[in-house]
DNA sequence: CGCGTTTGACCCGCGC
DNA sequence: GCGCGGGTCAAACGCG
């Protein structure tokens, strides 16, 4: 508790400086998104828990650095959405909603940031129950299968099913943090790289992001290291209690954000392609130099920030433990 | 005992 | 209008 009180101490901290807001895209997105991106800034992204962890880390990482500020700034978008939003950050979201009710697939696919291998793509919709395909704001990742480790919030599966045309089946989780919390995720294998998962968030926390990680009893059965996990069929599993959502920048801090309507889902190819400014470019109006900017920090923060070096300077247990489990299964 | 996972069934959006 | 397929529900079960 009391580290992770400082994480959070910190975060917030960060947070608060830029409010910055859910746009819940790759670290880097937001601010490039607020500054450079308007379009890409998204309103409601379901939080973006899996951020948090790496943000966290990344934090350590560069305390010393004069980065650090920068870092902040890219990652605001991923602290809890309990952080207010800014205005602007807003006017761009309604302007980016209304204007995108949904062309058809309509993609707006904003590449934010990618780093090294996680892609994050958030599509725009609402989500409201009785339409749960269409208009579904979503955020979709691509993450390593050790990148699926850390998260700040707990997960509970409730469903998975087996999913057409891949070979591997799509895990269904929701926040166990808070009943109420309508935070949704989803994991399904990438179908061509097995090791890589593809992660997609839907819903908003509604509360904020628990100091540990799991702050239910017993709610994860970490098992040391289950291979059921990401065997191909239970593929997600193993990650369990936190699945994919680790997609930490950390790890892998690669992130693309797209902008899609609810279509996401079939494109999820569009993921694995990494290659989406196809489509992500679309709507975009971003320039080569912003992503190479973009790649530029994802770089610097995957490579200096190696995982691996979260444990030995992370004091968060929870934090460590998620990275040893992750790939287990917590 | 509490919580998470598993799994089959059901619901419903979406495309034809 | 129909069928497909994705998403969710809920009971049963397992684990700590």
């Amino acid at each position: 508790m009391d580290v992770d009180w400082d994480l959070h101490a910190v975060v917030r901290g960060c947070a608060s400086v830029t409010t910055t807001t859910r746009c819940g895209l790759g670290a880097a997105d937001s601010t490039l998104m607020t500054d450079l991106h308007p379009q890409s800034c998204f309103s409601s992204f379901p939080s973006q828990e899996p951020f948090q962890g790496q943000f966290l880390s990344f934090q350590n990482q560069f305390e010393a650095r004069n980065d650090m500020q920068e870092l902040h700034e890219l990652y605001k978008p991923f602290f809890p959405k309990s952080q207010p939003l800014s205005p602007q950050i807003k006017l761009k979201q309604q302007q980016e909603h209304p204007l995108k009710p949904k062309q058809s697939d309509a993609v707006s696919v904003t590449r934010v940031a990618t780093t090294a291998s996680n892609t994050c793509r958030i599509p725009t919709s609402h989500n409201s129950r009785s339409k749960r395909r269409k208009n579904q704001l979503k955020r979709v990742c691509q993450v390593p299968a050790e990148g699926l480790s850390s998260d700040v919030w707990a997960w509970r599966k409730y469903g998975q099913k087996p999913i057409k045309g891949s070979p591997y089946p799509r895990g269904y989780y929701r926040c166990s943090t808070s009943k109420g919390c309508l935070a949704r995720k989803q994991v399904e294998r990438h179908r061509s790289d097995p090791n890589m998962f593809i992660v997609t968030y839907t819903g908003e926390h509604n509360h904020a992001a628990p100091t540990h990680r799991n702050s239910l009893a017993g709610s994860t059965r970490q098992k040391p290291s289950t291979p059921q996990t990401v065997a191909a069929g239970d593929s997600i599993k193993p990650i369990s209690d936190k699945p994919a959502e680790s997609l930490s920048p950390a790890t892998s801090v690669d992130e693309e954000v797209v902008v899609q309507s609810t279509k996401v889902d079939s494109r999820e190819d569009l993921v694995e392609d990494e290659g989406e400014d196809e489509f992500g470019l679309s709507d975009t109006a971003v320039s080569d130099d912003f992503f190479e900017g973009l790649e530029g920090i994802a770089e610097m923060v995957a490579g200096d920030c190696g995982f691996d070096d979260f444990p030995a300077s992370f004091d968060l247990p929870w934090f460590a433990n998620s990275a040893a489990t992750a790939a287990g299964g917590i």
